[in-house]
DNA sequence: TTGTAAGCGTTATCAC
DNA sequence: GTGATAACGCTTACAA
């Protein structure tokens, strides 16, 4: 592999220079030698050392993606679109998948620290702790989930809140009485600002009543929480999830109870995944936009000019289909 | 952030030796001296640079996985199992998705030898350009997919001609007549072992017979491929996929058409993916031995030793479900 | 068993 | 505009 000192010495010139061209700047490098440089450089099939450069420049060329679990689709799209934008960025994306566990989390956060990413983009089951670590190591974050207050990071996602009411309200005005809601686990992100929603909408239908039941973000641990209320006499009417992923598992519950949807239950996901459109029968659903999130969180990562944390709003939008009865 | 040197100064020695006592090696440490190196760089909470010993050792510690869509439940799950191994070597993954487009899994390729990773695991669209690009920057590769004679590369892969032969014998023996299949692009590995099972067990079955029709590998693309078959007066009896993500279109479908599975069509998909046991209704599929084929993967990468190009056959599994009349 | 010092291939300072 | 040259932080001959 040819290096800068290779590219210099054809070039009649020095490794500074390569590097001046290569990277335009800091010094200015008049058109006869930058024309010599990429010549030669195109001959040698040079390309510079991303590993020396990093080391040099403190610079990687890369950003993190730090998320609960590759499998759901949500994370897939959102870590497809992410990759998109930062190879048009010239970055690498390095996935770092927890499957739900804080100590693999961890280990992930070390390693994103260790290989000293440009950025990282977060949906944390840790938040707090994970913001702390990384903010200590001078990685810009951006968490798209919701975070405490007081806490300085930036932040990217919708009004989880008033998506949330929104759903909840389209279910209630379809007249149905009886609420079962799955969020995910007690203290994840997330869920709190899911009931908080889900109670206002409460509020607005006085004859309607809501339990609830928390399980953790995956098709096959939600049908295991539904399964209880489909054994009894009065399943509720309708199923708010808090993620789509729930609610695939929440299909199939039905199926297995042998409730029809949304003839004896109704569902309703979260997230809007594409995946939705094509379950049996289709998945209504709050939908996020995550291909605008993946190119802002990228932009507001490599952008080293604002340096401020922001939260940004992000708009949802409620797509009924047939599991909710349209 | 502490460096070799800080603990040298700091353990009264010099930076070899630090370097040794972390790397177990190339020169051995006395215990007193090593103990020392330890309480130093323990007080200095010191992390070797991974950048810098890269540079140094030519050696990333990092592993690359190429694929063609992470979106695909079956790559995210041998992801997942490729991250875990990688981990407990004290490797980072690197996932490159195509998105099934050749020329971001070029982009990808030479992401991967820009980044000097140890070694790929690959499930490509390009196969043998692939190899040759990876065999050049000497880069070990091991292949999950079928791979033409001649080619020399590690493999890890079930026997696909004789697992289509079990599961299109397994349709046939219901009595199914009319089949239909669902493979991948024409030109994609594994569509021509696919075929070459199901004509196989189409010769033990005189009276039954096959249309075949070729899809990106994915439920939506899926979906669209088999809908004029419902359309028509007499679809095929039963389905044949050579995906479980084309399955998962083809269950869809199914229910779009007004179709019963199994009772009107049988589906049978392929990889055995656990979203298979909770799709509506459950998937009967071939599973393959995604966690064994990722320990190997990761085993066959990281042994330096063995540098011998083997072709390496896994055991498949029939997995029978409500989709194919069981 | 330990230490010195020469790389690894960049970047960027500073003098010209 | 250009070119020596000193980092960046580690590994590893080689010498002691």
């Amino acid at each position: 592999m040819a290096t800068a000192r290779d590219v210099a010495e054809r070039a009649g010139t020095s490794t500074a220079v390569v590097s001046y061209v290569f990277n335009n700047g800091p010094r200015p490098v008049s058109a006869d030698t930058r024309r010599r440089v990429l010549e030669a450089a195109a001959e040698l099939d040079y390309r510079p050392n991303i590993l020396a450069r990093a080391l040099s420049a403190g610079r990687t060329y890369s950003l993190g993606l730090l998320i609960p679990q590759i499998r759901n689709p949500y994370f897939a799209t959102l870590a497809e679109h992410l990759e998109n934008f930062a190879r048009q960025h010239d970055h690498l994306l390095l996935i770092g998948d927890s499957a739900g566990d804080p100590e693999q989390e961890s280990a992930h956060i070390g390693s994103f620290i260790e290989r000293k990413v440009d950025g990282v983009v977060l949906v944390s089951l840790l938040v707090e702790p994970a913001i702390q670590r990384f903010a200590a190591a001078g990685v810009p974050v951006v968490a798209l989930h919701p975070v405490p207050e007081g806490v300085t990071v930036s932040t990217l996602s919708i009004d989880y809140v008033a998506a949330a009411e929104a759903s909840t309200d389209h279910l209630l005005s379809h007249g149905y009485r009886t609420l079962g809601v799955v969020t995910g686990p007690e203290d994840s992100p997330g869920t709190s600002e899911h009931r908080r929603g889900i109670e206002r909408a409460l509020d607005k239908h006085p004859r309607a009543s809501a339990r609830y039941v928390a399980s953790p973000v995956s098709r096959f641990a939600a049908r295991d929480a539904v399964q209880p209320w489909f054994k009894q006499k009065r399943p509720p009417r309708a199923i708010y999830c808090s993620t789509d992923e729930q609610a695939f598992g929440v299909l199939f519950a039905a199926w297995e109870a042998g409730l029809r949807v949304p003839e004896d239950v109704a569902v309703m996901g979260f997230d809007g995944t594409s995946e939705c459109t094509v379950t049996v029968p289709p998945l209504a659903s709050v939908r996020q936009p995550i291909e605008e999130t993946a190119r802002s969180a990228v932009e507001l990562l490599l952008d080293r000019t604002n340096t401020q944390a922001a939260r940004h709003v992000l708009d949802y939008a409620l797509v009924p289909s047939t599991s909710c009865g349209c």
